[in-house]
RNA sequence: GGGCGCAUAGCUCAGUUGGUUUAGAGCACCUGCCUUACAAGCAGGGGGUCGGGGGUUCGAAUCCCUCUGCGCCCA
């Protein structure tokens, strides 16, 4: 018996409120005891999801709360819906940013990185790491992520690393991975180079200088160039200008010399120079900027490098040497204006990139990286998405996606730092040689195959390679390496698993990480990584602003579950959760979510308090044939929500899927089926049929809703009727069609339909007289035939119930009350008299505007009918729809006309 | 500068291949209620002509063009 057994349950020690702290606690211990999350292959099919691993020394954020609310929707789902689930966890290193974290703390420490040795620093990481690392995961539980825990991987684990390793190496000898000399994206402030991805263009405001440059034969003589930049023109190694420049025919080839130095340099033409923009001449620095470095290949230039790896200008003998690049600038400027050669100063708003992680204005700099070859990797990853092997959800990204991939460069692997996975290349002491291996052992035989020294080299003569690897170089792999799939490639997991199935992430990384995994599936095992790749947008404030530690925005996501429950805050993060768009957050959210928590909670608690104690009760089941009208719009309503669920699913719309199950249990289910079933006799509790009946549709309806609010899901479950050990709501099936049945096609949700109709018109009638809710009513019904009459007759006691004080009268030939207020319930006129009380003047008008509005509607139908080419072109059933549309409108008008007279009369 | 996308109620969004009654939901709002579980609740109600303009069509929120505004990605 599980601890919740309602055995010896007293109904009446229910608490008003749900108090979901101790229930969260309670059911993570007792699904973590029995296991349920944990996978091992078996014969079943299985569904695998790897989960985006979080920075290791990151906290909990409201991006992740959603992340993992989503995953943990669809696995949980999975799982109950009998798949071998296995959830994957782990964390990432996150070179730069944690390389960022480790230096600030040792500054606060006095330390400077430059003082510490690799390995010291890197004990200092691995410290940081150790305090620091996995808290996220444990917050990850509080929100009830049904993760596979014993399989947690962090990407520095050594198998992570080996298989990191052996990729580098495969890929090297493969010849898809190269070093060379580039202009990259360099950030002076980490000192390390940024792949494109992680430069963020940003507007500012700066100045054009247009610069004086004097002519060779004649000093007197310049041209005038435009630059941003005036602290690299010691760098200029020429002047280019557009070859249809009418300057062009005379300038080229002619030479001019730098301001600021005694060097000539030529004039070029090159197509690139937009003569509309600045002077319509461009000074060509080659080591500092992407497009001159370009053109210097072209025209063969030189390339003069005058910066250092922090921004400092690096000139010997200059009086700039030295100086900060921005107040070189200044420098600069001010002896060009002293020099008479700055013609003018003009404000000018360009992008300007900087690094996502220290803010840095970025420097493009030449400079010894590693290169990926991405094109032919890429092409198996483009096929994939267009035979639709792989979906993204929702659709609109694959454009995205084969933008990105068609004109895809080469990928700077390298990056200059020491936390990270160490290039796996060796060069010989004085010597261009490289090699690469896994292990140093293996570059040393490597090297003594074919280095001149030969046999005589020992490890001593090997230096590796300083740098580490992008980190994305061991997130491309984490699918295929959670199950370590790189070095064991036939082992029994991967085999299972692989391919997983959902990949849930935010769209801001469909480049950095979920193309290059796709590229890397392919490349590794031939196959896609993941079925499908769920995009999820970001979490805003009500602003629209990202949620930032920096603005402190953002809430606790803690706080919110303390505050909310865990099913609450899962609740408000999905509900609003437009699948691919942007989540505008506000706690009235996740209020929302946990109020809907208690209205299940209250639910529960009036159905065990109107328990039946006589009759046999302790097995709730699914009644899949009821007689009345009321079961049976419940069971229609809960197969038409069952099958609306499982096309959301179908789609990954969770949002919608929620919507569904949140309407059925609180309107349908709450709001008409309970009030329904409440005894006539207060002190009575609900007949027991009744009560199974009712208790059955409750429970297929909470496992529907289990993989949403899982905590709340699994208390009601275990204790609406004693459970056996080991049993648990999160291991019940999902509710499918073939279970619940499919959707009739039956006026079950008509007819009762009308019969909320009537309800509504009656208690309407009451509130807009201002009359009390207890203010008794008589209703008349005039049916338009016998069935109809038998219909309502056999709906009375109901109406009678739900109507509060108020009694029924349906009859064929029944008499029109006097003084009544009138309205027309699919074909029957119902009337409520109310002499005395009534507003004729009011009731009138309300009877006019009906008719106004049926007037209205039938004119635009008529319009339609009279036109023959309607009736010719379109389809039959649609012109046989209007006809049908008219008949009944003018009905629907006959009546209300009469009744207006009647009220007249 | 290039590409993609979006503009529907006060807010956030649905609206499947153009034709289920002259558009739906949640939240917010207004009115009245402690009515046998729930005021973290119940009942009732108001609100949009689908960004502007033009076109295709018997028929357009839905397709095309254009203008305006916004967002994202890439340079």
């Amino acid at each position: 018996m599980s601890q919740a057994s309602p055995k010896g349950f007293n109904p009446e020690s229910i608490a008003k409120h749900f108090e979901p702290g101790a229930s969260e606690s309670k059911w993570t211990t007792y699904w973590e005891s029995q296991g349920f999350f944990n996978s091992t292959p078996d014969d079943r099919e299985p569904y695998t999801v790897v989960i985006p691993p979080p920075n290791v020394t990151g906290v909990l954020h409201m991006g992740h709360m959603l992340n993992n609310s989503l995953q943990d929707v669809l696995v949980r789902k999975a799982r109950m819906q009998g798949y071998n689930t296995c959830w994957v966890p782990g964390t990432d290193h996150a070179s730069i940013a944690t390389e960022a974290k480790v230096v600030q703390k040792l500054r606060a420490e006095g330390i400077k990185k430059s003082d510490l040795s690799r390995e010291e620093f890197l004990e200092k990481a691995w410290d940081w790491t150790h305090e620091h690392g996995g808290v996220i995961l444990r917050q990850l539980k509080t929100l009830g992520a049904s993760c596979d825990w014993t399989r947690t991987r962090f990407t520095l684990d050594d198998e992570m690393s080996e298989a990191v390793l052996a990729t580098f190496v495969k890929l090297y000898d493969e010849g898809y991975i190269y070093r060379g000399k580039r202009m990259v994206h360099w950030d002076p402030v980490a000192q390390t180079a940024l792949s494109d991805e992680e430069v963020l263009y940003k507007e500012q405001q700066g100045q054009l200088y247009h610069v004086n440059y004097p002519f060779e034969e004649d000093p007197t003589t310049f041209l005038t160039i435009a630059t941003t930049r005036p602290e690299t023109i010691m760098a200029d190694v020429a002047i280019a200008i557009h070859p249809e420049d009418p300057r062009a025919a005379t300038w080229v080839g002619k030479h001019v010399r730098v301001p600021l130095t005694e060097r000539l340099v030529p004039i070029i033409a090159d197509e690139y120079v937009d003569p509309e923009f600045g002077t319509g001449c461009l000074k060509i620095t080659p080591a500092h900027d992407p497009n001159d470095y370009e053109i210097g290949q072209r025209h063969n230039l030189p390339i003069l490098d005058i910066l250092s790896e922090t921004g400092h200008i690096q000139l010997e003998g200059s009086p700039f040497d030295g100086l900060d690049r921005f107040e070189a600038r200044k420098a600069v400027v001010k002896a060009l204006d002293a020099d008479g050669l700055l013609a003018k100063t003009e404000e000018l708003v360009n992008q300007v990139g900087t690094s996502e992680r220290t803010g840095a204005v970025i420097e493009p700099r030449l400079s010894l990286q590693w290169f990926c070859r991405m094109e032919e990797l890429a092409k198996p990853a483009i096929k994939a998405v267009k035979d639709g092997e792989i979906r993204f959800h929702p659709g609109k990204f694959e454009n995205t996606y084969f933008h990105w991939m068609e004109n895809i460069r080469d990928w700077c692997i390298s990056r200059q730092l020491w936390w990270g996975h160490r290039i796996p290349a060796w060069t010989v002491e004085g010597d261009d040689a490289v090699f690469v291996a896994r292990t140093a052992e293996e570059a040393l035989s490597k090297a003594q195959a074919s280095h001149p020294k030969g046999e005589t080299l020992t490890i001593m003569d090997l230096k590796q390679d300083e740098d580490v690897l992008d980190t994305w170089f061991s997130s491309w792999l984490w699918p295929i390496s959670v199950f370590d799939g790189v070095t064991q490639p036939d082992n029994q997991d991967i085999a299972y698993y692989y391919p997983t199935q959902h990949l849930v992430t935010a769209p801001e990384i469909l480049f950095f990480w979920v193309a290059r995994m796709i590229m890397a599936g392919y490349y590794l095992k031939g196959e896609a990584p993941f079925t499908d790749v769920v995009l999820h947008g970001i979490v805003r404030d009500k602003k629209r602003q990202k949620m930032s530690k920096s603005l402190g925005n953002s809430p606790d996501p803690l706080d919110l579950i303390t505050q909310f429950g865990a099913d609450g805050t899962r609740f408000g993060m999905i509900f609003s959760t437009p699948s691919g768009n942007d989540i505008l957050f506000d706690e009235a959210l996740c209020e929302q979510g946990r109020n809907f928590a208690n209205k299940l909670w209250n639910a529960f608690r009036f159905l065990m308090l109107k328990r039946p104690t006589e009759a046999d009760t302790s097995t709730i089941k699914l009644d899949l044939q009821p007689e009345s009208l009321v079961d049976q719009y419940m069971l229609e309503r809960l197969r038409q929500t069952v099958r609306n669920v499982h096309q959301a699913f179908g789609d990954a719309r969770l949002n919608d899927a929620l919507h569904e199950i949140y309407t059925l249990l609180w309107d349908d289910y709450c709001d008409w089926y309970i009030e329904v079933l409440k005894p006539t006799d207060f002190e009575a509790p609900i007949d027991p049929e009744q009560w199974v009946r009712a208790m059955g549709t409750f429970e297929a309806m909470i496992r529907m809703l289990h993989p949403y609010m899982p905590f709340i899901t699994e208390e009601l479950w275990q204790t609406m009727q004693p459970r056996d050990e080991g049993d648990a709501c999160t291991i019940q099936p999902y509710p499918t069609q073939e279970e619940v049945g499919e959707p009739t096609s039956s006026t079950i949700v008509t007819d009762f339909g009308r019969v909320q109709e009537l309800i509504t018109f009656i208690r309407n009638t009451r509130a807009s007289l201002g009359l009390s809710p207890k203010h008794p009513l008589h209703i008349v019904l005039q049916t338009s035939d016998k069935p109809s009459e038998e219909f309502w007759m056999a709906q009375q006691p109901l109406i009678e119930k739900l109507g509060f004080e108020c009694t029924l009268s349906a009859k064929t030939d029944i008499a029109k009350p006097a003084s009544s207020r009138s309205t027309l319930i699919g074909e029957e006129r119902c009337f409520i008299p109310l002499e005395g009380i009534i507003d004729i003047d009011a009731e009138v008008d309300r009877l006019q505007k009906e008719i106004q509005r049926l007037e209205g509607f039938q004119k635009g139908i008529q319009k339609k009918l009279e036109n023959p080419k309607f009736v010719e072109s379109a389809p039959e059933d649609v012109v046989a729809k209007e006809r049908k549309k008219l008949d009944d409108s003018s009905q629907s008008l006959e009546s209300y006309r009469t009744m207006l007279e009647e009220l007249r009369a």
